[in-house]
RNA sequence: GCCCGAGUGGCGAAAUUGGUAUACGCGAGAGACUUAAAAUCUCUUGGUGGCGACACCGUGCCGGUUCGAGUCCGGCCUCGGGCACCA
């Protein structure tokens, strides 16, 4: 037989299946329909790399098995080909993008075409077809005529380098991700994209994508970033703050977006955007120049330095206050550009002692630091009140051991499952040092700083963990604190040497009040001193919801911060010194609000502690609070979690009319225009008498003009300009003069809706024929790279979802099933670039191993979402194994020769693998099953027909050359991709003897071949006759015996 | 900093609802064929100890649950991806 020759079939069958048009999509309207979609590539200079037909090589491969299954199948393929990189490039190499573009397409389908895939190239579309952007430009007037696109004046992001404004996603870390160039701000004239009012929607239906990786959903649900909260009204009046500022005349209301409401009494002061409206209005006389100097410095600041670098917030007084509507309190009005004017109201109330950045401002200014702490606790409203009945009692007998002097950066979690919540201690055991010895529930050694072995278990419901800080940041709140359940007697177990040993101070709930304050439980705590009896000492209440409060506490009777009276507010000294709830409870702000001196070596705890705080310690109440003006309504808040202080606050602060629920997106409306040339121009003519007008449907599509010169002007104006033939028109609306606008659509115009196309590429009555529409739609299959997740992904649906509104598609959502596809990464494990030198060609690679060689390695390869280095090596593997393919045949014999018993049970199985695993995306297992099948062929001295005939047909979507070429040479007259996808024989991929694994102890010793369907006393007996499991057996008890069906025996021992 | 995902041989990676860890492929070693090499074929290939049968250890680290954990739970570490002054 002759060799394996890839160049020779490869090229004859791609000839063969386009003349056959083997690939038109199936007109049958019987059969059930799928439609496999890849994201069309943007066709670059540089040609195909090996890594972009991954994605295109996994979709051909689900087309032709649906295919076979007996579905229509779309297919289609297309070129994304307007936007700024072929325009680029076209002014470098001084082309006309038309012509660069319309050659790299050429190039790619070349190179599409050698990889054998099953396009149907009658349905292929191109963005810069003045056919297909005709309706790109219609679905535009449609958004126009809704009122969907407007123009805009407000600074938008311009990279200077492409000379052309940005739409904030098409940043990478603050710079131009096409050209890294840094980008400014600008007031430019644009054409927006309202797509805000689809956020909530968009948002919503995300719920619905059941096929849609995950990650992408978040991803999607980030970027839209909704955030509930309230936009509550500061009024500015005129008044006279002091003798040295002058009287302003202003009455203004400006409003403020908060999601923490519940925060209101915390503010302490008051931020505006630099550029907010306002500013001028409001600044005093005094402060004109400082306010100046800093709108100046603030602009001046480029977009990178003011995210990324900005890390020290900067700002200036205004010289006026507002007054915050829940106590009357007047706050200074600063102006700051870590408020940006884009978000909100472009003003915020500031918060320092619940805001990170506010703390930080307020520190840097020496403003005061005011913390609001809502008492919460994560549990539902039942699961609280549970709490609040269960654990007095239960833990009457709590023991907390507080240990000073800690250095390290260690604390203990305590699990307290039943309530859904843990507690954690702060603190842990220095370095040598050995922490007391409690009793019979004691496993504490201390080993060294990384060898801890902690408390196994300590009563049986409580676990405790070892929790470990980074040992670098020396900087946590620190209360060294050990936690014991013991009983009575248990006590007194405990050393006197040891307790020495320690200077512990020993703090014990001997007694619990239960008497309920603010919502919250007094504790009667009974402090001593190491040393002292036990239980002596003074008492005092401590108002806690939960013990973990007192345990993080540092505060010791010695240094006096307890004296035990009970209006020296000893509950708060002790709260605020541990209820690590903000940052506001570090040593600064303990030291600023209350005059309660924190313990030593209480130190500003970190984000990681805060959260933890956050989300499982129970709340205080707030002292300067409680007993000031707003006693009801900040008392009425105690004791709910932040959600429900925060609906609370909402709807106190509506009944006031103060503030009224509002939602905020980060996502914000897509801006649409470019200044650049290559680009669908915007419908739309401008007329001084009519202003904006949309150009007639008649007369779309608007073409863009084919000229010689197409620079961007850099007066931040589009090339088109220039043109005046074609910018000076009739105004539709009045037919006297008018402009035609000449900024032009972003890249993502086209894409966001060229998946209908498909659909009905030459329908040139609409966009989609709405019969034709339903039956294709939606994308079942869709796959492409990740980094489209947040931009084309979201485009798309926002276009569908209006496309559905105004009734042109029958479905809500475009794309069914997602899936991405993970990156291939050159040898060196960099991204392939030329850069780096590192780009492998498919042309080389189809040349030396053959197509079907490299779809099947990049199948093998690994997981398919999953991004993978390259290796030639590795792809060796797979054309040997087609090579084997090729091989095997010689040794079929007649029709009539029995296929093997076992073979044929694997070829069963096989079958079975392959089409389960390709529904799931699992190509590598596919392949590695079909690898299995084939060896075992290799064995065979002779093999049958009908094996060798099915495992052709599973291959062929894999590697289509080769499997058609065998499958002709055995006779076969039809296309293998004619033939019907085999099923497998359910009775079949049973076996019927087994490995049956007999353990001891778990533990594997001894497998016995057995039938499948073995009773389970006989496999006991069995297991039990066993040679090898006697000897594990002898003299031991035998405890039990578990049978699982079909796996496995497990002898317990003692 | 926040949110996701992942850590398994020399390497790419497998492992149904917890049930024989390392399938399949690459690489490496030994052998066969050959004058020789390449190609091809056969065998070996997680670690340690042992002549050996065999034993012990082993899926990033520390614990937990279980007869049994790569898989479940808690925590940590590292790497990758996304977001990032979003109030």
């Amino acid at each position: 037989m002759n060799k394996y020759n890839h160049k020779k079939i490869e090229s004859k069958w791609q000839k063969k299946w386009k003349e056959d048009k083997l690939y038109k999509t199936g007109q049958d309207k019987k059969k059930p329909k799928y439609y496999v979609l890849d994201m069309f590539p943007y066709p670059s200079g540089a040609g195909l790399h090996v890594g972009h037909p991954k994605g295109y090589i996994a979709t051909d491969i689900f087309a032709r098995m649906k295919t076979m299954q007996g579905y229509n199948v779309l297919h289609p393929m297309g070129w994304d080909a307007f936007g700024l990189p072929a325009e680029n490039f076209a002014l470098k190499n001084k082309i006309h993008p038309r012509i660069s573009t319309d050659k790299n397409i050429a190039t790619f389908k070349k190179q599409l075409g050698r990889l054998g895939f099953s396009y149907d190239w009658e349905r292929e579309i191109n963005t810069t077809d003045p056919e297909f952007y005709k309706w790109t430009q219609w679905i535009f007037l449609q958004m126009f005529e809704r009122g969907l696109a407007y123009e805009s004046h407000e600074p938008i992001i311009w990279c200077p380098s492409c000379k052309t404004g940005l739409a904030q996603e098409d940043l990478e870390n603050g710079r131009c991700e096409r050209c890294d160039s840094e980008v400014e701000r600008k007031p430019m004239r644009q054409w927006v994209l309202r797509i805000t009012d689809y956020a909530e929607r968009m948002l919503n239906d995300l719920d619905k994508l059941l096929e849609w990786e995950s990650s992408i959903k978040e991803m999607q649900r980030g970027w839209i970033g909704r955030s509930e909260g309230v936009e509550v009204q500061f009024q500015i009046t005129n008044y006279t703050r002091q003798a040295s500022t002058s009287k302003l005349q202003i009455d203004e209301t400006i409003k403020v977006f908060t999601t923490r409401p519940d925060t209101l009494f915390g503010a302490t002061y008051f931020v505006m955007a630099p550029e907010h409206p306002l500013v001028k209005k409001i600044t005093t006389k005094e402060q004109k120049t400082e306010v100046e100097k800093y709108i100046k410095f603030a602009g001046s600041k480029s977009e990178l330095e003011r995210t990324e670098l900005a890390k020290e917030k900067t700002g200036v007084f205004t010289g006026s206050y507002a007054i915050n509507p829940v106590n009357s309190e007047e706050i200074p009005i600063w102006i700051a550009d870590y408020v940006m004017m884009g978000y909100g109201t472009g003003a915020i109330m500031a918060v320092p002692a619940h805001d990170e950045r506010d703390f930080e401002f307020a520190k840097k200014y020496n403003i005061p630091i005011k913390p609001v702490v809502v008492p919460y606790f994560e549990a539902n409203g039942d699961m609280k009140e549970k709490v609040r009945e269960d654990m007095p009692t239960k833990k009457r007998n709590v023991i907390y051991a507080l240990v000073k002097n800690s250095k390290t950066n260690k604390f203990l979690l305590i699990k307290w499952p039943e309530y859904k919540c843990s507690t954690y201690v702060v603190g842990g055991i220095d370095e040598g040092e050995n922490i007391i010895n409690a009793g019979k529930r004691e496993v504490l050694e201390e080993t060294g700083y990384k060898n801890l072995k902690f408390i196994k278990e300590i009563g049986s419901e409580v676990h405790v963990n070892y929790y470990a800080m980074h040992k670098k940041e020396n900087r946590y709140a620190i209360a060294r604190c050990m936690y014991y359940e013991l009983e009575n007697e248990e006590r007194d177990e405990i050393s006197e040497e040891e307790k020495n040993k320690h200077k512990a101070v020993w703090v014990s709930e001997d007694d619990v009040d239960k008497d309920m304050t603010y919502g919250n439980i007094i504790y009667f705590w009974k402090i001593f001193k190491k040393g002292e009896e036990y239980f002596t000492g003074e008492g005092i209440n401590i108002n806690s919801d939960f013990p973990d409060e007192v345990l993080g506490n540092t505060k010791t009777p010695e240094t006096g911060a307890f004296d035990g009276s009970e209006d020296c507010y000893p509950r708060c000294g002790i709260q605020t010194c541990h209820s690590v709830n903000s940052i506001a409870h570090s040593k600064e702000y303990v030291k600023n609000s209350n005059g309660v001196e924190p313990a030593e070596g209480l130190e500003p705890s970190n984000h990681k502690m805060t959260n933890l705080y956050s989300h499982h310690a129970a709340g205080t109440s707030t002292p300067n609070l409680l007993y000031q003006e707003n006693k009801n309504i900040t008392k009425s808040l105690n004791g709910l979690t932040t959600k429900q202080a925060k609906e609370k606050m909402i709807e106190w602060l509506e009944e006031r009319g103060l503030g009224k629920k509002a939602i905020n997106y980060k996502l914000k409306d897509w801006v649409f225009s470019r200044q650049r040339y290559w680009g669908e121009p915007i419908p739309i003519i401008h007329c001084e008498k009519c202003g904006a007008v949309g150009v007639p449907e008649k007369d779309l599509p608007v073409k863009l003009p084919n000229v010689k010169e197409y620079a961007p002007s850099g007066t931040g104006e589009s090339p088109l300009v220039n043109i005046k033939e074609w910018v000076n028109t009739i105004c539709p609306k009045c037919g006297g003069q008018g402009k035609r606008e000449t900024n032009t659509m972003p890249q993502w115009a086209g894409s966001s809706w060229y998946y209908l196309r498909y659909i009905d590429p030459k329908n040139n009555k609409a966009l989609v024929d709405k019969k034709k529409e339903k039956y294709w739609s939606p994308v079942d299959f869709y796959v492409g790279g990740a980094e489209h997740a947040t931009r084309h992904l979201i485009y798309a649906r926002f276009w569908h979802k209006f496309l559905y509104d105004i009734g042109a598609v029958n479905y809500e959502e475009p794309f069914k099933k997602l899936r991405h596809v993970g990156l291939i990464m050159a040898e060196d494990g960099r991204k392939m670039s030329k850069r780096w030198g590192n780009v492998i060609n498919p042309d080389d690679i189809v040349e030396k191993y053959g197509a079907d060689a490299m779809r099947v390695y990049e199948m093998f390869m690994g997981p398919f979402s999953q991004s993978c280095a390259w290796s030639t090596n590795g792809l060796v593997g797979t054309r040997k194994f087609l090579e084997k393919i090729w091989g095997v045949k010689s040794r079929i014999k007649n029709q009539e020769s029995r296929i093997k018993d076992d073979l044929n049970r694997l070829l069963h199985k096989t079958i079975k693998k392959v089409g389960d695993d390709i529904k799931e995306i699992k190509l590598n297992t596919a392949v590695s099953a079909m690898m299995i099948l084939v060896n075992a062929l290799e064995k065979e001295k002779e093999i049958s027909n009908e094996v060798y005939e099915k495992l052709l047909l599973i291959l062929s979507p894999f590697a289509p050359h080769i499997a058609e070429e065998l499958w002709v040479e055995l006779g076969n007259k039809e296309s293998v991709f004619k033939q019907k996808w085999p099923k497998y024989n359910p009775e079949l991929i049973k076996d019927e003897k087994i490995q049956l694994v007999v353990q001891v102890n778990g533990k594997l010793r001894d497998t016995i071949e057995v039938d499948v369907d073995i009773f389970e006393d006989d496999a006991k007996v069995k297991a039990l006759e066993s040679e090898k499991i006697k000897k594990w057996t002898k003299s031991k008890e035998i405890v039990k015996i578990i049978f699982v069906k079909g796996k496995l025996v497990n002898v317990v021992v003692k």
